[in-house]
DNA sequence: AAGCCGATCAACCGCAATGTT
DNA sequence: CAACATTGCGGTTGATCGGCT
């Protein structure tokens, strides 16, 4: 009745390997092989459970495990594969030669996870969540551009079309950006208060999409008007299924749609000084 | 210097799936 | 086919470390 432990519970040593332990489980298996992890620890001379030698060689000891950081590229690869795969890390680990299952769980959970709700995804639908959305600081970095109609020409087709609908929902009307009052950061950065200004000579960033006026008065982008202004461009049509309940709740059917366009929204959260050009270049 | 706290990651635990008798 | 053994997987824990006060 019932399942028998793993292994016998008495005499057997538990928590962090040690560089003697490894080596007997290292030599062991490079004559015998790896498997039989029941019989292994007896056969290898080590007081451990079997459970915790197959661990300790799959997830640490095999030579062919890749250790070191993680690349942008593999990065990449764990959240298009978890967009669809869901938590499933081996099958992920499968796809990502000389990584273990546990190390990208471990990374997934430390890194890639926090980095994509505070760019407002959900980590487990991969859709946009504006309740996670550091909105604000993400508005700050587009504003306080020299060249914000490039820059919002730029952003509507990188960015999800509804953050952008949103960012104008949270502009007053008729208000240009200098008067922005963020709703929940009272204390943000002063530089959102600073006027937008068009373009100036020695911008060194070529701007070939560049809208801006050809005056040398500050310009300031209405995205609610942007339309009647001359902006229809700026911004992407309301999605049909568009409202803000819709945005703030989880959808649970849609995590492979979602993964498909996923990449192309935010996929990383914006450090202190980040730049519109460090999103370019990203 | 000491204590606190958050981040990281190796290791453990329980369960499910699969294999064997 | 049932019972048991083995392996694999994913969630969670806890030791350790570095930064901060």
């Amino acid at each position: 009745m019932g399942r028998s432990p793993c292994c016998d519970k008495n005499g057997v040593k538990k928590g962090p390997w040690t560089s003697e332990e490894d080596q007997k489980l290292i030599d062991y298996i490079r004559f015998y092989g790896p498997g039989n992890w029941r019989t292994l620890p007896k056969n290898a001379g080590l007081q451990r459970c079997g459970k915790s030698c197959r661990l300790r060689w799959t997830n640490y000891l095999r030579p062919d495990i890749k250790r070191g950081r993680f690349s942008f590229e593999e990065e990449e690869t764990i959240i298009q594969l978890h967009s669809v795969m869901g938590n499933k890390w081996s099958a992920i680990a499968a796809r990502l030669p000389g990584r273990t299952d546990n190390e990208i769980k471990n990374h997934w959970n430390t890194h890639i996870r926090k980095r994509l709700v505070r760019s407002g995804i959900d980590p487990v639908t991969h859709s946009p969540r504006f309740d996670l959305l550091d909105i604000s600081s993400l508005l700050a970095v587009l504003i306080n551009q020299p060249n914000f109609s490039s820059v919002a020409t730029h952003a509507s087709s990188l960015l999800h079309p509804d953050v952008l609908r949103l960012a104008s929902l949270l502009l007053p009307p008729q208000q240009p950006l200098q008067n922005f009052n963020p709703i929940h950061e009272p204390n943000l950065d002063q530089n959102i208060q600073t006027p937008i200004t068009s373009v100036s000579s020695q911008d060194s960033q070529p701007q070939a999409e560049c809208t801006t006026p050809s005056n040398n008065e500050a310009t300031y982008f209405d995205p609610v008007n942007a339309r009647v202004e001359g902006h229809a461009d700026l911004l992407p049509p309301l999605s049909e299924s568009f409202d803000l309940e819709s945005l703030m709740s989880t959808p649970q059917q849609n995590s492979i749609e979602a993964g498909a366009n996923s990449s192309s929204f935010f996929d990383f959260g914006f450090p202190d000084n980040f730049t519109f050009e460090d999103f370019m270049l990203n």
